[in-house]
DNA sequence: CAGGCAAAACCTGTCATACAGGTTCGGGGG
DNA sequence: CCCCCGAACCTGTATGACAGGTTTTGCCTG
C-alpha cells in the first residue's frame, strides 16, 4: 500500500550517468568516467553501475565496447525496432497501424526530400529505383533494394527523427514484406510496384514536391490494399 | 580487422530471451523464467542473465521488480521518449524538426480521432479544453492540460503507435513548452492558443474531420511561428 | 474438512572479489 | 625519429554471500 515509488540504486545511478552527461554538455563520442571511478563516486557496487550502463546502452544512450571506456552514443533505430517488433509480435500493434503511420510519415518525408535531396541523394534514389527493376527474380534483394530506397528518402528530408523512425519500422517491414509480395502474384501487380517507386525517385530528382507525394500516397494505396487481399489482421 | 562480430554472452542471452518470448507466445503480463534458471539453461552466470534481463527492461519489453520473475511488458512511451531527449539534448534533432514531425502525425491523428473518438473521448477532450481557458494565469496547469489533450487526440485516433509516438515527444515538449508561452507575451495570443484548442475539440466532438485537421494545422502554424519568434534554433 | 496462518522455499537486488582478455600510453631501444 | 613492448587501466564474466520481498507448502485450529 505504499506508493512511494523507492527507486532502486540501479535506476538511480541511471539518473545520475544521464544528468551527468547533461551537465557536462558531453557530445557523441565523448568519453565517460569508468565503471570503478563512477561506482566510488555514487557509493555503489560496480555491479550497479553496470547494470546501469546495460540500460543506457539498449536504449542507445551510450555505447560500451570491452576494454575501452564507455562513449555518448549516435542516435540509433536499432532500440527502436525493437520495441515495435515486440509491440506487434505481442498483438499490441498491428501491420494496419503501422501502415497508417508510415503513409503519415512518408509522405511528408518525400514532400521534403523532394525540396531538400542533394544530387547525390537524387542519383541513389533514382539508382535503388532502377535496381529493383532488375529483381524481379530475386525478391530478397528486391526488398532490401526498397528498404534502402525508403531509407535513403528519410535521409534526404534532412530531419533525423524521420530516419530514426523509418528504421524503427524496418524490422517489422522486413518480416512482413513477403506477404505483400505474394499478395502481388501477378506480373502486372508487381510491374506496378516497381513503377511506382521510379515515379518517385524522378518526381524527387526533378525537385517536383506535389508529384512525388502523389506517387508516395499511390503506393501506399496500392500496398495497403495488397495487405488487406492477404488478409492481414 | 578482424570484423567478426563476436557478439558477447549478454547479447546472446538477450536474443535467446526474446526467442523465449516469440516462441512460446508469451503476451503482456506473462511470466519469465528465474534468472537462475536462464543461467543454467544459458550456461551463463546469473550476472549474464541480469544483465540482459536490465537491457530488455530499459526498452520495456519485460518488467523487474523484486523478489517477483520477471513479466512481459506492455508497450510504454517510457524509453522512446529518454531516447528522444538524448537526441535533443546532445544537438543531434533540434526542436523544429521533432515540431515538424509533431505536425505530420497529430493532423492525421485529429482526423482519425474525429472518426473514431468514442463518445467519453470527446468529452474528455473537450473538458481538457475548457479547463486550458481556465489556466490563464498557471503556466504549469495548461501545460499539463495541453499536454494530456494532445495525448488523449492520440488515444482517440484508435492506433497506439500514434500514442507511443506522442508520448515520446512529451518529455521534450514538457521542457521547451516554457519557451513557446513565453514567446506569446500578448493575451491575445494566449487567447488564441487555446481558443483553437478548443475548435479542435468542437470539431472532434463533432465528428467533421475535415475540421478538426484544418483547426489543428492551424494551431501547429501559429505554435511553428511562435518557436520561430522565440529564436529558437 | 475448511480456512487461515506461519515457516520454508524461492526469487531478486546488491556487494566484494577474482581473473581473463582488450586498450592506452609512455618510455626505451633501434 | 619511429616503432615496439610492457605497465597500468579498463571491461566482461564468474562465483559466493546475504538482505529483503514473494509465493508456496503444509500444519494447526476451529
Amino acid at each position: 500500500m505504499d506508493n512511494i515509488a523507492s527507486t532502486g540504486r540501479v535506476e538511480d545511478a541511471i539518473g545520475a550517468i544521464t544528468r551527468h552527461i547533461r551537465e557536462k554538455d558531453l557530445m557523441p563520442g565523448d568519453k565517460l568516467p569508468s565503471e570503478a571511478l563512477l561506482s566510488k563516486e555514487l557509493n555503489v557496487s560496480r555491479t550497479v553501475v553496470r547494470e546501469a550502463f546495460r540500460s543506457l546502452a539498449a536504449m542507445r544512450i551510450i555505447e560500451l565496447a570491452t576494454g575501452k571506456r564507455a562513449i555518448v552514443a549516435r542516435i540509433d533505430h536499432g532500440a527502436m525496432s525493437l520495441m515495435i517488433e515486440h509491440g506487434v509480435h505481442t498483438d499490441q500493434i498491428n501491420i494496419q497501424q503501422i501502415y497508417d503511420v508510415r503513409r503519415t510519415i512518408e509522405t511528408r518525408i518525400v514532400t521534403l526530400a523532394a525540396i531538400r535531396r542533394s544530387d547525390a541523394e537524387a542519383t541513389e534514389i533514382l539508382g535503388l529505383a532502377e535496381r529493383m527493376r532488375g529483381d524481379a527474380d530475386n525478391p530478397t534483394a528486391l526488398m532490401d533494394h526498397d528498404l534502402a530506397f525508403h531509407m535513403t528518402l528519410a535521409q534526404a528530408s534532412r530531419n533525423p527523427v524521420y530516419s530514426l523512425l523509418i528504421g524503427a519500422f524496418q524490422g517489422v517491414t522486413r518480416q512482413t514484406w513477403p506477404i505483400g509480395w505474394k499478395s502481388r502474384p501477378t506480373q502486372a501487380a508487381r510491374d506496378l510496384m516497381v513503377t511506382t517507386h521510379v515515379e518517385i525517385a524522378q518526381a524527387v530528382a526533378a525537385s517536383d514536391p506535389q508529384k512525388a507525394t502523389a506517387a508516395m500516397s499511390q503506393h501506399f494505396d496500392e500496398s495497403v490494399r495488397a495487405l488487406l487481399t492477404a488478409g492481414l489482421s
